[in-house]
RNA sequence: GCCGAUGUGGCGAAAUUGGUAGACGCACCAGACUCAAAAUCUGGCGUGGUUCACCCCACGUGCCGGUUCGACUCCGGCCAUCGGCACCA
């Protein structure tokens, strides 16, 4: 029996248990039916869910459920991505492990996340930290290390001092760490990179294929990458017969208006390249440059300096001698780290120009050149000898052809893209499975010897080095090829790494004989909907990107891209700012939990705004949902004994009052199904239900007049299009009513299109294009029977007495527009 | 500077894709029930004008202009907010 009154902690509880017991969401692989891989971005086992989990994780259940009633054999998954920083961090701070601190939390956000109902196949579980999972990111490596795709190198990397370790550029935000914000600078250092850069334009160019994800995300990634077509162009140095310089370019077609040259201050060869009286000058303006941060450095801002080398270059379209400055607007990591340098049709170049008296030349023209000013725009060239009169742009590959026939130059396309480091010099991690033998170098770990296990007896709280050089018998071991004592890499992996594969395991995730099946692999990718935080619109999405085209490569799996459609959330918010600690601003779901349910939490986070944009907490908001919840559920309630499951009418015999009420039945599944189908717009999916709701509630009012057959079936239509998102309480209504089975095994209800409308429409009457009367009318009338319908309104004759009617526009079912002078 | 997104009542928003602007909800106001309160139920709720009142009229989707019988929706030009990239040659 239905309680008078809806007690949602207890008997969610209750379901709770059951479903603890009966599984009911296990994936069977072998189902015949077509599949359907839900996926939410797995979370950081921080320690307790916040709204932001609550959010994605709700919005990818219902989706799941939603195709599951749909007939799709769904694949929803959960996950840990538990190596990282902060669980080394709260070791240090607690005395505690870090294992030990991530298994616990992780056990405790298990429990969170079951108790918010997700329909999730807990058999499936990857957590990243443990053996049986890091074991095959190490495997991987080795793949990518024999494909030539992890190499290590020694180069200038961004290093953050607070978390002690290198980062990838990714990783750096505006010149400061991602995760503690504080300020990074360069080392020089040698690092294990994977070659990300070979697939700069797959990435790019297959971004096309992804028609599923936002203009936001790929144009963010397009940025990423970076790509620029121009030219390389070399120059023979007066000086010095053995050095060249190359320049790259996108402004070939100013090549004719050179007038010197800049290098960066970590140009190879500037040593060389200057002249001994020049040499003190210029090492103490390169010291001074590597003093400067980041974000001083690379400040637009700031005015430009420089120092003459004493070399010069010899401009091999005009032979003109000109002089090699050394200058940190030139940046050595970009192009080839020496820029030809055309002050009349480059900003930079004609402010560092002006400050140091260094000659211009013009050699564009076009409209809105102003003799003296700098131009960039396009035009035709002057001052360029054969070329004069050439379209710039034209130009560019004119030029370039010739310096290609001369042989001093060629074409070049450029990315930003830089490959990813991956070494970080911390504990918690995978260890990079690479071993260093005084006779054979760098060698790989053998893959029967995998997985390398992180070592137990180290000491968290040394500083400057990693944690587990501190292991006595870690870094000791013998050489795979020779067997001479040798030592292991003590570096891990960047967690992004174990996240960059982890979608895959889930298509087989107990596979201890190898990563996983192809088979499976293949059949269950890629994923059909991913659901997550739009911070990783570059760092996860496109190392995950990166990592599907580098294994495929391989011959591990067939498929280029990982995620057909991608859903980025927006953020939580509460008054009006991010949810966080600092703020002071948080709701702990266990506590809404606790007193409103949590499918009270589920409603409300799924009701106010449509899922791409933020969202707004507030109390009242939940005590609504919880309010609705309990309408509906006081339905139920007072009709329990009425309601039958082998209800029986002919639509065409019912009365007005219950067709009306059969078709907004029909209405309510068309629009709620339409709605999810349409981008997953749950908050007008939300607004279905309370308008269902409320005429369902208009038609019981006369308890004398209710057809208990009408009622029954439009009671358990609502009570289905509700189950996806209050999973408990149509559960327990269900069950309570005397089925047999769960109301989440059951199929979505279908809809007549004829019955999907009102029985009559309101038609609009128009003049002039303004509203003057609104009639009722019948479906389907002709153009001509609503035009007389329309002129006959009293309001329509008043509007056109005493004018001349020019025209009338029908729309057939909606309106009626009189053109009048 | 380049690129992307957004802009509608006090608030969150909706609009069948060119056809009733503001569905649904929050907040608020009034009424019913109650000794009272909560809960629940009923009604109201863009701005201005007119009216005892019902009606009615005008205006209204960031701004300016255009196309159209008709524009939140399409086109052109701006502005603002948020986000990404950026001494990238």
């Amino acid at each position: 029996m239905l309680e008078k009154e809806y007690f949602a902690p207890k008997i969610e509880k209750k379901w709770f248990d059951i479903w603890e017991e009966t599984k009911p969401y296990k994936v069977d692989d072998n189902s015949p039916k077509p599949k359907y891989f839900a996926l939410s971005m797995f979370p950081y086992p921080s320690g307790k869910l916040h709204m932001g989990h609550v959010r994605n994780y709700t919005i990818t259940d219902v989706v799941a459920r939603f195709k599951k009633a749909q007939g799709f054999n769904v694949l929803h998954p959960m996950g840990w991505d538990s190596f990282g920083l902060p669980a080394e961090n709260a070791a240090i701070q607690r005395g505690a492990n870090p294992q030990q601190w991530t298994l616990e939390n992780i056990s405790y956000m298990t429990k969170q996340l079951k108790m918010l109902g997700l329909s999730v196949d807990w058999d499936r579980e990857v957590t990243t930290c443990l053996p049986d999972y890091y074991k095959w990111t190490q495997w991987l490596f080795l793949q990518l290390y024999k494909k030539g795709l992890a190499y290590k190198k020694n180069a200038p990397v961004n290093w953050c001092e607070k978390c002690a370790t290198v980062l990838a550029n990714e990783q750096v935000i505006d010149g400061k760490c991602w995760r503690c914000d504080s300020e990074v600078t360069k080392k020089n250092l040698s690092q294990w990179f994977f070659k990300i850069t070979e697939y700069s334009e797959q990435l790019l160019q297959d971004l096309d294929k992804l028609t599923g994800w936002g203009d936001n995300v790929k144009t963010m990634q397009e940025n990423w990458i970076g790509k620029s077509t121009g030219a390389i162009l070399k120059f023979k140095v007066k000086e010095l017969e053995d050095v060249e310089i190359p320049v790259y370019t996108t402004r070939a077609d100013t090549a004719f208006g050179i007038t010197y040259l800049v290098v960066a201050p970590e140009y190879k060869d500037i040593e060389k390249l200057t002249t001994p009286e020049n040499l003190q000058k210029v090492n103490e303006y390169r010291e001074n440059a590597k003093k400067m941060s980041e974000i001083e450095r690379l400040s637009t801002e700031r005015p430009k300096t420089g120092v003459p080398l004493g070399t010069h270059i010899i401009n091999p379209f005009t032979g003109r001698v000109c002089p090699i400055w050394v200058a940190d607007y030139a940046l050595v990591d970009y192009g080839t780290g020496a820029v030809m340098a055309v002050p009349y049709h480059d900003e930079r170049d004609f402010a560092f120009a002006k400050k140091y008296n260094l000659p211009m030349i013009q050699v564009i023209n076009g409209d809105g050149f102003k003799e003296g000013e700098c131009y960039i725009e396009k035009g035709y060239l002057v001052n360029s000898e054969q070329f004069n009169g050439v379209d710039s742009v034209c130009a560019r590959d004119k030029i370039t052809e010739f310096a290609k026939e001369q042989g001093f130059g060629e074409f070049k396309t450029q990315y930003r893209l830089r490959d990813w480091l991956i070494s970080r010099q911390r504990y918690w991690g995978a260890p990079i499975p690479i071993v260093y033998c005084p006779h054979c170098g760098e060698v790989a770990v053998e893959e029967k010897d995998l997985p390398v296990l992180l070592p137990t007896d180290v000491d968290f709280s040394v500083k400057g080095k990693s944690p587990i050089e501190t292991s006595a018998t870690f870094k000791e071991t013998v050489c795979p090829k020779c067997g001479s004592k040798a030592t292991r890499d003590t570096d891990t992996m960047d967690t992004f790494v174990c996240s960059s594969w982890y979608y895959l395991r889930y298509a087989d995730a107990h596979n201890d004989k190898e990563c996983f099946n192809r088979d499976l692999v293949n059949k269950w990718l890629p994923v059909d909907q991913y659901i997550g935080g739009i911070e990783h619109a570059i760092l996860h999405l496109l190392y995950s990107r990166f990592f599907t085209k580098a294994l495929r490569d391989c011959n591990l799996l067939d498929f280029d891209e990982p995620f057909a459609n991608l859903l980025t959330q927006g953020m939580v918010l509460k008054d009006g700012s991010k949810m966080s600690k600092s703020k002071g601003n948080t709701v702990d779901p266990d506590e809404i939990y606790a007193n409103y349910g949590a499918d009270t939490a589920r409603l409300f986070i799924l009701s106010d705004s449509p899922p791409a944009r933020d969202f707004d907490w507030t109390d009242s908001g939940v005590e609504g949902c919880y309010k609705f919840i309990s309408r509906v559920y006081r339905l139920f309630s007072k009709f329990q004994e009425n309601i039958k499951f082998d209800y029986n009418f002919d639509v065409r015999s019912l009365s007005k009052k219950d067709e009306d009420i059969v078709r907004e039945a029909h209405i309510a599944i068309k629009k709620v199904t339409q709605d999810i189908e349409n981008e997953f717009q749950f908050n007008t999916v939300i607004s279905r239900y309370r308008e269902f709701t409320n005429a369902i509630y208009e038609y019981a009012k006369d308890e004398k007049a209710i057809n208990f057959d009408v009622l029954s079936f439009v009671l358990l239509t609502l009570l289905k299009l509700i189950s996806p998102v209050c999973v408990f309480m149509s559960e327990e209504i269900y069950s309570e009513l005397g089925a047999k089975t769960s109301i989440h095994n059951e199929k979505w209800c279908e809809y007549d299109e004829n019955l999907a409308k009102a029985s009559s429409i309101t038609l609009i009457a128009q003049v002039n294009g303004k509203l003057k009367d609104k009639i009722e009318a019948q479906q389907d009338l002709t153009n001509d029977e609503l035009e007389k319908l329309a002129l006959a309104s009293d309001k329509i004759k008043e509007a056109i007495a005493d004018k001349t009617v020019v025209k009338v526009i029908v729309v057939p079912n909606k309106l009626v527009n009189i053109v009048v002078k």
